[in-house]
DNA sequence: CTGAAAGCGCTAACAT
DNA sequence: ATGTTAGCGCTTTCAG
């Protein structure tokens, strides 16, 4: 007696069999149909039918393929979510949100990580349409370079933007208030007599920033927005020059000492872009006996957990990640649902928590 | 003229219908056959015939169907990755650990969190192998209630457990060597004069602590297991009693609370089991003036990043999180790729980063 | 080297 | 209420 017969796609290594809906026919003696339709719960079958073929289906140990379904069906109830890296707590927390919305919901996710590379992020989109997602849900590395976007949408799959939007695209998205909470953030800190103010991002920017200069995430354009504003309105001449992009490239510490060591800048405060970058400014300061607030203010983006139990604690601009990708997928999961409305753009508030990385700045 | 025909199971709301091979193969005038061999790259196809079908393909924006060839092939070059929860900065890490080899060697990840809670996780799981994964990657919600992972097995797929481990299955492990890195935290402790040492980790656990008590999470159990040896190295009586759990029933800042506000156990130093525990004891002993480490001392798992910025900065034992996660992904794809070898478990070593919260207890 | 045809597991018309 | 049949898009014998 040899090994069973076995069609070709089958088994995983073992000899066992997956067990299909013939099978559970079979040992039911229904059709394929009936069975499929108990199983299913869906058309019309008898109690008695009912109840032979899921227990045979218990019996055999049956478990659906979802793939088979999607192929006949069409719907894959997945969604796609390409983030930067979910090591970042913010993509972390983002997807978080998202997901437990897609399981209320009955979708699972696909992760990805771009690394914030068009190349990868490309990549990642391919791998998701060919998974056949119902949908995706992307912080696009770029904010400008939307071909990557593009091919989703010319591959007919809805698609739902979140951190970062592309003006240029119709495409549903959610962004936090960044401008205003620049603003703000900023605002603090010239009401607390700074005229001299750093704004570090990591954000890849090719030569130093000028005025009318566009970046490649849109939240990050926005943030630098608000603090030239804020810091026009304060009469502050020549504001980019304040600004400072690039920091991955250098290092964030490196960046932030040289920025403090430098006496004829005169940074005595700074605004961080997110929390891993208050982080490494932090640390700079510490390194060079800088103390907080009294040599240096800071205020980040993300209330990251840690930021409440430094000394001084900081100051942050708090923003509804969670939500943020909760929304995201509330979002997509309505257009996979048939919403044909108009495209929709959701601007969540960030909310200020003001702790004790700011003071006035010292006489020099 | 009307929309062209459309079968079933095909578009997703707009009219465009995918285009497959045997558009391809069409417009390319060769059989389907030859156009999919052409396209997958396998077989044997001409070299002008190659062009043809290729440049045809990319003309009409040819995408391959994943699922359908998984379906052909039982192949779906894509992991199951099950969390506690993706939030949690220990699971993000090893999440991009594995998502890295993952991609490497041409896999995807679908990524659940179980919450810690067995019937999330079945759940999970149940979604998991409908999608018919090649093989899963889980941390276990419980290394003793062995129901989920079986049903894993049973289903004939690979499957590697990380962080945890369990001992009665016969599964490859990766975990990291927490006794000895609980042994050597709390002989710091000792070492320097500690004599009343409590151990805080969120595991859930009816009733205290006693010896010989199975642990859910076999990572907290080696844990208790250093701690307590080392108690009793240092000739402490009853170290169990040092031991709380259910710290996330209670919250980790109330627990810390009541056991340094109670003067009788006069607690002087704490090992917490996590990066988010040793946060909570940080808030707990600011808010009651406690000064660290001057009067309380504190060691933690796991070199959060922020850890290195507090004052004082915290010594703890830091974990090759994103090696856990990559290694546990190398075993799975090795067991998918066919490899019938026995069981392995990897006990990778964690590492000692002193920093400056440890100090002898303040007299009293 | 190329083509025809069967099959993966499931759903959805269309009968009966 | 149940059965029959075709088909989703791909791979893979098997012939030629």
């Amino acid at each position: 007696m040899g090994e069973p017969p076995n069609g070709h796609g089958n088994g995983h290594g073992n000899g066992r069999r997956e067990v299909t809906v013939s099978d559970v026919a079979a040992a039911a003696k229904v059709s394929k149909a009936t069975a499929a339709r108990a199983l299913g719960d869906y058309g019309a079958v008898s109690e008695a039918v009912r109840d032979r073929v899921q227990a045979a289906a218990e019996q055999l140990g049956y478990r659906p393929n979802a793939l088979a379904r999607t192929m006949s069906t069409g719907r894959s109830n997945t969604l796609g979510i390409v983030v930067g890296d979910i090591e970042n707590p913010f993509f972390a927390q983002a997807t978080r949100g998202a997901a437990d919305v897609a399981n209320a919901a009955g979708f699972d996710l696909i992760l990805s990580n771009s690394d914030e590379e068009a190349d990868t992020e490309q990549k990642a989109i391919g791998v998701q349409l060919a998974k056949r997602v119902d949908g995706l849900l992307v912080a696009p590395a770029s904010s400008v370079d939307l071909d990557n976007l593009r091919t989703i949408i010319d591959a007919g799959r809805p698609l739902v933007l979140f951190d970062r939007a592309a003006p240029d695209l119709e495409v549903d998205t959610v962004v936090a208030d960044n401008r205003r909470g620049a603003e703000q953030l900023t605002g603090l800190l010239t009401a607390a007599g700074h005229r001299r103010i750093a704004f570090i991002s990591t954000i890849r920017h090719p030569g130093g920033f000028r005025r009318g200069d566009t970046l490649g995430s849109s939240s990050v354009a926005d943030r630098v927005q608000g603090f030239t504003d804020a810091l026009e309105g304060a009469g502050i001449a020549d504001p980019e020059s304040f600004v400072h992009l690039n920091a991955r490239q250098e290092g964030v510490e490196p960046l932030a000492r040289r920025l403090l060591e430098d006496r004829d800048r005169g940074i005595t405060a700074i605004v961080a872009s997110d929390s891993l970058i208050a982080l490494g400014v932090f640390r700079a300061a510490r390194a060079l006996g800088r103390s907080i607030p009294h040599d240096l203010s800071l205020v980040a983006f993300d209330d990251a957990d840690w930021t409440s139990v430094t000394t001084p604690a900081v100051t942050v601009m708090a923003q509804p990640i969670h939500e943020i990708g909760a929304e995201a997928a509330r979002l997509l999961i309505r257009r996979i649902g048939g919403d044909g409305g108009p495209v929709v753009t959701r601007t969540l508030p960030q909310h200020l928590i003001e702790r004790d990385s700011v003071a006035p700045p010292a006489r020099r």
